[in-house]
DNA sequence: GATCTGACTTGCGTTATCCATAGTCAGCCT
DNA sequence: AGGCTGACTATGGATAACGCAAGTCAGATC
């Protein structure tokens, strides 16, 4: 009851998965830290002490991540001033910050359904312009949902 | 150009992501091996060294991280006997455990689009029934792809 | 009984992560 | 000029994660 790896996948010593977007991807966000910041910047978060409080992570770990975070383009420092206040820096979602969103939302479906006890999911996710429930789902180009013994890999054409 | 906070959630201060299923779900699988072991697991790994090893961790690590995943009930350790061979345990993905592949999908999309460069992504995803392409998408009910903005977020009912 | 192999365990050192506390610094306000 | 506030920076110390290397241990094979 696993994925099926086709082609030269099939031998599996013939592919390492160093270059795997996987382990790209948590060496950006590998730390707790780092994703609690995103979260809250879904959230609308975007001044400095109100990330970190929410976030609940002290300000020196909060400036560590989040300089990471801007560094690699997830998320923009950028100046604001609102009147008869200094100007001072916000912290605003990239569109390589945008797209985290099916992972973050992927987290906590799962931490609603196995990790929340009888209480089940704390938060309401919905569909603002029509009402209904949202749900991060896995499927294929018709539309169906594809669970994971029916999900094939193989190695992507290089595309030149 | 974020989740819209509703209800209760609009003041900002009322309420505290301390319960958050994100938060819940980052205590489990925190570290980076974790998650490679888990990744494995979906490609199919199942004897110790073989996970290790593909993973790209140290046996020690390995040995640390199975043990807190098989507690956590994502994967389960049960013997088993090749002929003409020892009792020897694998691991092997739980439901809890297999309820993660949206997250390892849309962890792998994200770093397919922003993280590989110009080079695209290295593997390629099909549903094995009907040969086309699969991704992982945020939808509603009704069926309408759901982007950040149009994303509202509220308390649950709490289920009696 | 000796050997071999897969599955770990142990020990050690390094680095990363994090908290708590305290300090700095810019610039608007009075 | 002095105060205030938000946004950090610095220091110290604890814990955790991880790699490397070596060692153990069970049981099938020779």
């Amino acid at each position: 009851m696993t994925a099926v790896l086709e082609g030269k996948l099939a031998d599996r010593d013939a592919w390492t998965a160093d270059r795997c977007s996987i382990a790209k991807a948590l060496d950006v966000l590998g730390t707790r830290s780092s994703f609690l910041l995103m979260r809250e910047a879904f959230y609308g978060g975007r001044r400095f002490d109100d990330l970190a409080r929410r976030a609940g992570i002290t300000e020196a770990s909060a400036a560590a991540r989040l300089k990471e975070l801007t560094e690699h383009g997830l998320l923009e420092r950028r100046p604001y001033q609102e009147p008869g206040q200094r100007t001072r820096h916000e912290y605003v979602l990239t569109e390589k910050g945008r797209d985290l969103l099916p992972v973050a939302l992927a987290l906590m479906a799962w931490g609603d359904k196995h990790l929340t006890g009888s209480r089940g999911a704390p938060l309401a996710l919905r569909h603002r312009t029509c009402g209904s429930g949202v749900a991060v789902e896995v499927r294929c180009a018709e539309g169906h949902p594809v669970p994971l013994e029916e999900l094939g890999v193989r190695v992507a054409q290089p595309r030149r």
